[in-house]
DNA sequence: CCCTTTATAGTCAGAGTGACTATAAAGAAG
DNA sequence: CTTCTTTATAGTCACTCTGACTATAAAGGG
């Protein structure tokens, strides 16, 4: 803060950046990512789906204003929204960015269980899930941001307990497994992934009690709920993006 | 951004927020790690030492004006700071951060290799390097903000080659070692450090000709240059911080 | 009653790592 | 010049973790 600081006190003579928050809210539903979009309606980008978001009031935190508005979008009491995982992602400051002025944007990411009333009460009537990899072109930047915050929650499953938040209170480890499929679009292992799960301390905790899930075919589930721990340490590493140029030991004929 | 949207196109109709950026700037420098800090000359906190910044101008991005900044503060050309390390880190916007008005900051990380001059020629004359650990209290909320720095780049020290940014062009594995312990403040062994480094593809290649470095005592060591890979599969894990107790595996939320 | 499905238990080889020892090549001390 | 200290490099060994795989248990559907 030493170049180019106006010495005025007027808030009038500082360039009157707008500040917005956009939030990328997840929930995994039928073995695919979701996520809650809102029709625009309204230009610029009238009919397009959009992240939900909206502007930082003038005393409140960004923070504060992500789960303001993750409430408003979900229908939820501030109570029941208050539990849910929400956490910054970065910051969009193309200057370009919305054609009308200057807006920058604090982008959030926001982790939901499958919820049974997803749509939201709030003004935004036309909100609803979207399969995450079948989102169409969004308004604005916001297919980036989708796509900033889809690979942060990728990378933060390998080494924290994240997963978890897109459980109900109590889950078995086959829908935490498939918690960890859907966001990495990849296949895992069963008994290596209970391994590495209740070797983990403070990942799960068994629920005390008749330890079964009905419903699907199949022996039923032991019940677990989300440890205190919040690192994942070692982590649980996602199989490499199998490299298509590199090392192939092929040839050597024992 | 669906609630509480302004209607009009005014400017001056929305809330005049002021946007800053703020740097981190590290150095690597007889074995501690170095922040660039600049003294306030006006009030508030004048005389308080704090991280460089400056306001976003009307026509650029956060991330140009990082760069502006960092190369104003460093006083090395546009051409040479190009090639720094640069990422953003997160967005503060407590409404009381900044007593005067309503400022929100987009925090950025940089990393320089130990320059020769390392105080810049830019109009923050009062610039110079602190111990990361020495620095005392500084002013606004930028004692957090290092923190937080100061955390990311320990984290990422584990699963990306970011530690090759600290050194320069031209380096010995003992050099890179020394950044990873003073960063983690952690000692490593030496040979597993070194088996770890080399066998992680991409991550170093060695340099042709004379495999020498002189200037202390002991054997010359062989001269290394960064390789492409910017990730580091599997990761280089720092030694779990000895838990001294019960289990609460402490987390951290980058 | 068999078959399918899902959950759980276990085995085994290989990769990776932490702790450690040994040797090589320089400058400093005598 | 010899010896010591310092740093770099090479290698060993045991242990852990992981990927791939097999086996058994407990449910529902034909």
């Amino acid at each position: 803060m030493s170049t180019g600081v106006p010495e005025g006190y007027d808030p009038h003579a500082f360039w009157p950046f707008a500040v917005t928050v956009d939030l990328a809210v997840f929930t995994v539903r039928d073995a695919a990512l979701h996520v809650l979009l809102v029709e625009r309606g309204q230009d610029p980008f009238r009919g397009r789906w959009a992240l939900p978001g909206g502007f930082v009031l003038p005393r409140e935190s960004a923070d504060e204003a992500a789960r303001r508005e993750l409430a408003e979008e979900t229908g939820l009491g501030p109570d029941a929204v208050g539990a849910f995982h929400l956490e910054q992602l970065r910051t969009y400051t193309d200057p370009d960015r919305d054609p009308r002025m200057r807006v920058v944007s604090v982008a959030y990411a926001a982790l939901l269980p499958d919820l049974p009333e997803p749509r939201g009460g709030g003004d935004a009537a036309s909100a609803r899930w979207w399969g995450a990899g079948s989102a169409g072109p969004l308004a604005f930047d916001h297919d980036r941001i989708l796509a900033d915050a889809r690979d942060r929650i990728g990378a933060k499953l390998e080494y924290t307990c994240l997963a978890t938040e897109f459980c109900p209170a109590e889950f078995t480890l086959g829908e935490l497994q498939q918690v960890y499929e859907t966001v990495w679009g990849v296949e895992l292992d069963r008994p290596n992934f209970r391994r590495k799960v209740l070797n983990a301390p403070g990942f799960v905790q068994p629920v005390e009690g008749p330890p079964r899930r009905t419903g699907g075919r199949g022996k039923p589930a032991a019940l677990y709920r989300a440890g205190g721990a919040t690192a994942l340490h070692p982590p649980l590493l996602r199989p490499p993006p199998t490299e298509p140029s590199l090392s192939r030991p092929e040839g050597r004929t024992p």
